[in-house]
DNA sequence: ATGGCTTCCGTAAACGTTTACGATTTCATA
DNA sequence: TATGAAATCGTAAACGTTTACGGAAGCCAT
């Protein structure tokens, strides 16, 4: 079912169809309606391969998505919503999204030169941004539209939009500080995922803000699931003087370090203060609920969108270019698995 | 850079460099040599879209998942990993996967009627099949290859693969039993997903095989989520003689459900028993530590690949179509959440 | 020397679209 | 009636590939 097959069934010809079809203004409202009626009739859609060889677009846009096995676990929860609220925007402009997910025994550098140079996509998503990204001096050479969800010290002219991990970790310090804490510990990822500077940073600063002064050992790199957060636990334990707190890059580290916590006898929320990021179903239901940061993914994913269509020559009119790069704020939202100190 | 461009900086036809990048058997070796070579030198990537139009192929397989709301918080720790295998597979002969999500304000019909119709996709791999599902009795008549991960109740003959829900329900109960519990509780999704009906049914046969008659009581219909597994457990307090023992379908409901017997003071593990479904990371940091069923999500993932291109026409060969229909055993990891019951 | 076979390569058509351009008709206006 | 503008539509080229076909050259055996 072709175009041609749908304008010899109308004896009109194929230019006329095609004018018809994309909404074009010389071709008669009345043959438009036979147009139209017909190509529902017969279930007509146009072939994506022709339209993008003529048109040299291709209406898809890619979101890379990373699924190395530290995240394999749990990246999912964070992803499905995001990607929700991305392709409610694209749907509203024809244009399709697919998750993009490079493999771990694949480069990502040479995953993203395959589906770049086979014209697959028209723009992507990048995320999980690396603090040297040589994904973005990529495109950016390439000069493929691109948006990444989280910055990067990456240098080069390009929107991003990132959580404010630095807000959080600050948060979290001043309310523990607040409730008497001294000794607070923080884990972060051991990769060189951009978010965990940006986390330690955040932390750093709340600290001197507060005349503290900063402690490297009490900065915990881990894997950021819930094997890592074990680790931490443990390596908090080990310690001679136990930090009274931690602060956590995620509520999947949180698991792991409750059930150190728990084989150790000591129990979160009241032997000492736990803050995860980031609320989810999960972080409500567990034993004691977990004090976190809430978010909504689904905004974040059509700002996202937004932000990527505004660098999409054929979208800039609808989406200006100002102010696209963006620190998401966050809310706390208060658990049981923190509050005043009581020890010696 | 184009083929044209190519063709054009060696001195020959454009043909002729088809040909030779394509592994053709009509070009002489030495000319072979000499168009790789300047291909790598310009980073020429053949145009998939010219390509498809010719052929009538993408190149591309769809792998559709559901984001739904339920689910959307936990899908993706299940999803990730097969989707790694299935591309481990896909990789070595050239095929790209994209995954697919239809938004949860589109219909999954009209979602694959789009994807399908634009010619996007060779294949398709469909997940959480329903026990009645619309898109199999499309893609059918549409002669679209396409593998389902879970079985269905739709007719037709296509492939699938499924895990063993009826094993898992049937290995929870017989190893409850011999723990001497007596009222075995289930929990199971609310929606229309087939494994929900596989699940009980063998629930039910075990049952049935140990002389146990069928109580339809004790049978908790519920989100497969946190919020889900709390609401099990709650319906499971309010019955006046409370099940010993309980199957979930998967490690969220036992977080939730969790959380609402520690609200009650009931300790899983001791007071109660709880079997899940499927060991995680997570499933391994909770405490108590679920006794669940193991499964190699990658392996799954490269069935599922395999059994996609022994339907393929062009892959049939290297695959062969005998038994792609496969039902896959799981095996019990024993964890702290079960053990003998020793009740009143 | 002729014929036939092999090897290698160029030519051109085809895939399904979109779109610039020109042709035809209509219609109001001078 | 003649003229020009507007409305509508058909024609054909172009996008980047692949591939059927045929031609040219080389080689060997007769």
């Amino acid at each position: 079912m072709s175009i041609r097959d749908l304008a010899r069934h109308l004896n009109i010809s194929i230019g006329t169809v095609s004018r018809a079809l994309n909404g074009k203004s010389d071709v008669n409202p009345e043959t438009r309606e036979r147009v139209l009626l017909a190509a529902k009739e017969f279930g007509y859609v146009p072939n994506q391969s022709g339209r993008s060889l003529r048109q040299g677009t291709t209406n898809t846009i890619g979101f890379m998505i990373e699924s190395s096995i530290e995240t394999a676990d749990n990246g999912g929860s964070f992803f499905m919503p995001v990607f929700e609220g991305v392709q409610s925007v694209f749907r509203r402009h024809q244009l399709d999204l697919v998750a993009l997910l490079c493999g771990t025994d694949e480069d990502p550098g040479a995953y993203l030169n395959r589906i770049v140079g086979r014209r697959f996509v028209d723009g992507l998503i990048i995320s999980a941004t690396m603090r040297n990204d040589p994904r973005i001096t990529f495109l950016l050479e390439r000069k493929i539209p691109f948006v990444t969800l989280g910055r990067s010290a990456t240098g080069g002219q390009y929107p991003w939009i990132d959580l404010d991990f630095e807000g959080v970790a600050a948060t979290a310090v001043a309310r523990l500080l607040k409730f008497g804490h001294q000794r607070i510990a923080i884990g972060v990822p051991a990769s060189d995922i951009n978010l965990g500077y940006v986390f330690v940073e955040g932390y750093r600063r709340a600290l001197s803000a507060n005349g503290i002064s900063f402690d490297p050992d009490l900065v915990f790199p881990a894997n950021s699931n819930e094997e890592g957060g074990y680790r931490v636990a443990t390596a908090m334990l080990a310690q001679k003087q136990m930090p009274t707190a931690v602060i956590l890059v995620n509520e999947n580290m949180a698991i792991g370090l409750y059930r150190r916590f728990y084989e150790a006898g000591i129990h979160p929320g009241r032997d000492i203060a736990v803050v995860g990021f980031r609320e989810s179903t999960q972080s409500r239901f567990l034993s004691p609920t977990l004090t976190c940061f809430r978010i909504s993914l689904r905004d974040l994913g059509i700002k996202l969108a937004e932000a990527l269509l505004s660098t999409m020559p054929a979208f800039t009119s609808n989406y200006p270019q100002d102010s696209i790069d963006l620190v998401w704020p966050m809310e706390l939202v208060p658990g049981e698995s923190d509050g005043p100190w009581h020890g010696t």
